[in-house]
DNA sequence: CGGGTGGTGTGACATTTGTCATTGGCAGCG
DNA sequence: CGCTGCCAATGACAAATGTCACACCACCCG
């Protein structure tokens, strides 16, 4: 399945552009990310004198399903949307990814293919590293293997969740909870609920939860009509439980 | 999702009939394992050391989603079910896991609760691990930290290649595609194609690819009307792409 | 032997969802 | 201004699927 994205083959160059940095910046950086809280210093420069900073602006794409990848990225600014093509342009979003987290280590880890596209949402920044400088850096540090091991293990359990939801539930049910999601992720509050901030068409939320644009807005209005959320311009908002007290 | 399963509370016990085992006899078991091929010795003797052997019959739950869990298994024998239960007893098969897989690391890497269910499908023994034993052993063992992250990746592909095909499949190519892995997984050759030879009745093929059993079988009299399997009594057979070679 | 049980096969029907087509709003732009 | 493109909304229809109901068969067991 997913195998023959017709955009793939067209145009490909080597994407993110390089950035030059000096060595102590890599280091502060690297010591600001959780995924390598209780390195050890040397083990912390080593990272720093191996990675390389490259930066993609809005939309570019970073990795391509299929393709062989010896390298991870540790995203330090902006977001990015993990997905999978299907044929004819369909598209499952399986995640998006911020600040800190990291990206194309399961390639690495088992020497297999990409699994998964992946585009930087906005303009993005990450730290690219060799895979022999992970599996190197791994030999050293037990407690990076415990941070990745983390990392791996919570998104295996969202990923699971998320198959789970996908086999069981009605498409309403499941953009209700793709909303909840994005409002606890990133939004911010106003009277009467919680604002989703992130700019966001409905057919992005289509592919967040695997059906089509027209699906979605129908759900909306349902939505809508339940009292469960308010569409505002551009906006979304979800309506907290208990929208109105009693006035006293 | 998948919170209230009813036949949770129901008289829990402590699942798994301990055996007795002697040290070298779990030393030499751990050796097999390919998790922890490239162990030190010390370290193998000190897991050894550590893990308790546990039985488990045909049927038995080993894990409940929702418990606390503190423990990791791995099979030396046997296979476990993975699987989610929903409202009204609906439940989707995650995964079947096999003699040297692991499972219930998740909770422990991440103190939470137990993702899934597990259950024995058939005589089943693990080694069981202390949540502290494991953690300090990968301090110690970046090969297994190596490992151990590489399995993690495993799961997570095929977990999320799986929600790909909930999304975008219908119920007649996901049924194909799951009797493509069984055949693989464990099939004969026969003349004409491949004999599955798990026992499996359709509710069971059901929750594996999330839908009803009504479905399933549909789905089959119409891979059958394709020519693609065979059904016998108890059994399916998966036909070879060109069932019969021009007679010469 | 009769009855129960579990798995299977199928028909009928309602619901959900995808797909196609059309309309309107709105922003950007020459 | 009028054009164009993107997004949202919505109706109409068909396809896929879940649900309910029931018949059938093999098997086990008293």
């Amino acid at each position: 399945m997913y195998k023959d994205q017709s955009t793939r083959a067209a145009s490909r160059r080597k994407p993110g552009e390089r950035m030059q940095t000096n060595l102590a910046d890599r280091v502060t950086l690297l010591q600001s990310l959780p995924l390598f809280t209780g390195l050890a210093d040397e083990a912390l420069h080593q990272l720093a004198e191996n990675c390389q900073r490259r930066r993609f602006r809005t939309g570019e794409i970073v990795c391509y399903q299929g393709d062989p990848g010896s390298t991870c990225h540790i995203i330090t600014k902006g977001r990015v949307r993990i997905f999978l093509a299907g044929e004819e342009g369909r598209e499952l979003s399986v995640r998006i990814l911020g600040p800190g987290e990291i990206f194309g280590e399961m390639a690495l880890f088992e020497g297999l293919p990409r699994s998964a596209n992946v585009e930087a949402l906005e303009e993005t920044q990450t730290l690219e590293l060799q895979r022999d400088v992970l599996l190197g850096l791994l030999q050293q540090s037990p407690k990076l293997a415990l941070n990745l091991l983390q990392a791996l293990s919570a998104r295996l359990r969202s990923s699971t969740e998320d198959a789970g939801e996908l086999a069981s539930l009605t498409v309403v049910e499941r953009l209700e909870r793709q909303l909840q999601k994005l409002a606890e992720w990133s939004g911010t509050p106003v009277p009467d609920g919680v604002r989703i901030v992130i700019p966001m068409t409905q057919q992005e939320l289509a592919t967040m939860i695997g059906t089509s644009r027209e699906s979605v807005n129908r759900a909306l209005v349902q939505l809508r009509r339940q009292g469960k959320v308010r569409l505002e311009k551009g906006w979304i908002v979800l309506l907290s439980e208990r929208p109105l007290r009693t006035i006293s």
